[in-house]
DNA sequence: ACACTCTGCGTTAACGTTACCACACTGGTG
DNA sequence: CACCAGTGTGGTAACGTTAACGCAGAGTGT
């Protein structure tokens, strides 16, 4: 009874401004929401586009507006749970604002090879996005900041792009106050990579709330975010006299890796050993106990970089690049338990 | 020295088209590959493309060639490695073909609510791709049937959509033939959900090479694909009298899960327990030892599907609707060794 | 009464690509 | 020699949207 002429061809703006009484560059103007249109106009139109269920053709828009948004996004793979909502965030709102991404990945956490990041900046992309832990790699950042090509990194600092990450530092602190509000006095921490500033900043974290406790045993292990570094760095400091009661990775493999060492030496987690991890990724909790960690948002943060850059992109100013840093959470599960007296 | 205008504009087909002394047109059929031109003039086109660096233009493609292909994508969240490589593969092939994509997901395996699967209903896509472990299940499936939306389900069986998968049967049959090559004649295996007909071939395949082997004993144990799942199993397997010298998980999950206990009982993996998993999600490797398992081609899958998708979709036919079987591939790591004598 | 500004809306012309038809050839056939 | 079929190419018109301008009418000040 409702729609006379069943095509499967959905409706657009000419018809909803048919309907409606109006010129289609009104319903456009209503859409869009800048312009004046006088109120009763509006809904008219807004009356229109529910009747006729209609939605804006993205691929239309883009031709007419953004001169061409393509964004690449130059990622590699150091966690699938991270990438998994690193993607959606970037897609979603590529998708609200009708950019075209092009995805270059790295293996392994190591860059793309230098041609195939070449290819992409010559490819005419208006700019790019880099996931962690690229976004400190120079081998990715130099050729697109030659090109003068404007960037965003997420999860990293770089003088000559955007920022978009949480506060490292912040967090480690929060999660080491924890750790000491539980009663541990001797605290393991494992590294991560150096030369991330990640690493540095979780590292800074935890020292800043252990001085500021004061009576803290610390034993710092390097390790470098596999899972494999994880289980030397467990068995280290676990091989001690005197072994740490708590210990904090700072990742989830990581602490993955020392959860493992742990029970093939007969210490349940978390009565004998507290473990705690950083990233909340999938690691946390396939796994027993799931892990007591610090999440990151993720999505809101590639969200945030895309949002960001295009607006670069589009007001084509060279501003100063902004640094944005975004909350975090501390996640409590089942890897933490107060100390035993 | 090469660019004579610095402008930040890309090159269009019209830009080619003078360079190359043809018509846009012909350009088109070049880069289309469709349609008759002289291989003179097409390398003519060739060479003006490479030299102005020319990309084509997918919104203006998008616009005049596919009239609106948008295609919602309904996921949850069983393994972080899966959807990585899944949305990868769906997003790749979506830029290609200059595919909008919807994403709308449910958490922890369970399906979105129904209303919002109602709104994607409505919001007018062309048609559907479900993600596993969803194709299976009718809350999802029922309402895209009842609007007679096209729709393709990955790594699932249906009736009443499009199929994409792997061939669960034979890749668990070929894992199984692997074990059995290397000695082993006291296999246990780890059933996946019941109700998913992936759990069901991977246990047929399993039993179809013992049985063709003879002379082996088996021993079944349910799980439901968690980690958690994986612990009792494992526990169970291993505390019967003669305990199997290879566990068989249906997936990476619990086959992580059977190494965490073996390793609690002083079992070496492999040297006194081979244990293996299906999926090759990231949790074979942030493991040690890394599991031996079946991969999945997981972003041909999604590839896959897309584009049998649209293709449907385009020439809107109802054809009973084609089942798509990709390749699946033995990867051997070091959690498998032939059994000691 | 006049010029002026402002608001609200319509008209026109793009954006870059491909579908469709037309047309100029070439080389054979009646 | 007229005719035809095929091959390679160009011209034109879309596709759905928005930017830029233009114009009517209402209000305001002189």
């Amino acid at each position: 009874m409702k729609p006379p002429h069943p095509q499967q061809r959905s409706a657009t703006v000419v018809d909803v401004a048919k309907r409606a009484g109006v010129s289609a560059m009104t319903v456009s103007r209503v859409i869009n929401g800048n312009g004046k249109v006088r109120e009763k106009t509006r809904l008219a139109v807004n009356a229109a586009i529910a009747e006729l269920n209609y939605t804006p053709n993205v691929a239309a828009r883009a031709l007419v507006t953004s001169r061409e948004v393509r964004i690449g996004v130059i990622y590699s793979n150091p966690s699938a749970a991270f990438m998994h909502d690193f993607l959606i965030g970037v897609f979603e709102e590529a998708s609200v604002m009708g950019a075209q991404l092009t995805l270059l990945g790295g293996q392994d956490g190591r860059p793309p090879p230098p041609e195939a990041i070449h290819r992409l900046i010559g490819s005419g992309v208006g700019g790019i996005i880099i996931a962690p832990p690229l976004g400190e790699s120079r081998v990715v950042r130099d050729p697109i900041h030659l090109a003068q090509l404007p960037m965003a990194v997420v999860g990293g600092y770089a003088r000559d792009a955007i920022c978009v990450r949480i506060d490292d530092r912040a967090a480690a602190y929060d999660m080491t106050r924890h750790l000491i509000g539980l009663g541990h006095r001797r605290i393991g921490f494992i590294i991560g990579n150096l030369g991330q500033s990640a690493s540095e900043d979780r590292l800074a974290g935890f020292d800043a709330a252990v001085l500021e406790a004061g009576g803290i045993e610390t034993i710092l292990v390097q390790g470098d975010f596999s899972y494999t570094s994880g289980l030397l760095a467990g068995e280290q400091l676990l091989d001690i006299d005197n072994p740490p009661t708590a210990i904090f990775a700072s990742n989830d493999d990581m602490a993955a890796a020392v959860v493992s060492v742990a029970h093939r030496r007969h210490l349940s987690v978390p009565e004998d050993l507290t473990v705690v991890g950083f990233d909340d990724t999938t690691a946390s909790v396939t796994l027993w106990p799931p892990l007591t960690t610090i999440r990151q948002p993720v999505r809101e943060l590639a969200a945030e970089a895309l949002r960001l850059l295009t607006q670069e992109i589009s007001t084509s100013r060279k501003v100063r690049h902004p640094k944005y840093v975004l909350g975090h959470q501390l996640i409590e599960r089942q890897s933490t338990a107060a100390i035993a007296r």
